[in-house]
DNA sequence: TGACAGAAAGAACGACCGTTCGTACTCTTC
DNA sequence: GAAGAGTACGAACGGTCGTTCTTTCTGTCA
């Protein structure tokens, strides 16, 4: 038995760096065009190459969707979700959640604005593989704020009355607002204002880093 | 000089009807589609009708997602706008628009959730005669909820601490995130969640109308 | 009733869509 | 350095896009 039963597709080096670079652009494109309105065309021409040659990384539209819809996971984890790992447990950490998700709106990480609120509503309705990789992520990153906030409730820093599920749409809803109303506004304010939304509502005290 | 110096196109009966149903279907597809992904043979398909028959009516994709947006705004008025308008001034007005949005979404009006959740990020982006359309529109219902908010800050039903910004991008969030999870996910539970949500935030007392 | 204008069909246009293919180049490995 | 596989191009495919045009039909009104 040969060591290559499964045929693995080995990259090359050069190979891995122009893929790394198709991604970057497409999820650029797409959170200006939607993943439905990203196409190969548009992203060659961005990408100064020919529409061949992206075949060449992923074999079909819906392959280079599923790849730029985990790359901006990759993106948001580390821009976002990672500051809030790092945080105290508890109400510091929901509160880095969000003060990280408005400086990754105001440093336009994305050009179109937040990756994910875009294509939740986009893929809503458009059943299918990418759908359930935005889902997929989309429930992840949800359900880690149940946790936060848990966490905060046993530390005594939120009510024992307090509904994790509620809260995660309150906290989950202000960022939707925030991140609409930046994008089709272009204003800075609401950025703070959100950041004292939150704060007013997680009940922290100004001057708590 | 002529009573026709002007030339004014006079629309028959029938052609108004048509116009009535192309906009019907127009509105409903987009929510599925986006403004942008709405397209022409898809839209006479699902009319069975011919693409060029449609050119009697818009004259361009541009007009017609014009004429889109409107229609999808005079529905809206009617099913979330006007219910509030005719509730007690102040926090009834509130409570009223909120649940007759979220009732909206309930009945499926427009098959992929709220219209102008889905219009105002899909067209952030997009600068053009559609775009402002949309943003005119997002701006007035806004400027309604502030108004709704300073009526029931003078009532006395809100504190007069309440900052009406804040408030007004809280309850917007808390419809957008409906909003998202319930086409995502089909969760009926999300709306009642909702509900009880913004009857918090509000302090209404259950029971309230 | 006859004339006119609006309504609708259907064919056709160039442009772009996603995709396939044959070919040439180049990085990696023996 | 030769072999082989990954990388990339460019042309071409059928299909759909938005749009225009010509033609036929029909509601409206003098």
């Amino acid at each position: 038995m040969t060591q290559h039963a499964t045929r693995e597709r080995r990259t090359r080096s050069d190979g891995e760096r122009t893929r790394a670079a198709i991604l970057d652009a497409a999820v650029k494109l797409s959170t200006v065009d939607g993943l439905e309105g990203l196409t190969i065309g548009n992203l060659a021409k961005s990408l100064r190459m020919s529409k061949g040659g992206l075949y060449a990384h992923f074999g079909s539209k819906e392959e280079l969707q599923l790849a730029t819809v985990d790359a901006a996971a990759a993106i948001f984890t580390t821009e976002v979700v990672s500051p809030s790992l790092s945080a105290q447990p508890g109400v510091r950490q929901l509160l880095a959640f969000c003060d990280s998700y408005f400086d990754h709106l105001e440093r336009r990480t994305f050009p179109g604005g937040c990756f994910f609120a875009g294509a939740t509503l986009e893929m809503g309705t458009h059943h299918g593989p990418v759908q359930e990789r935005v889902a997929r992520f989309h429930t992840g990153f949800i359900q880690l704020i149940h946790q936060y906030i848990r966490t905060a409730v046993d530390n005594h820093e939120l009510a024992e009355t307090e509904d994790p599920r509620a809260l995660a749409l309150e906290l989950n809803g202000v960022l939707l607002a925030v991140d609409t109303n930046f994008v089709m506004y272009d204003d800075q304010t609401v950025l703070e204002l959100g950041r004292r939304v939150v704060r007013r509502r997680l009940g922290v005290t100004e001057g708590d880093s």
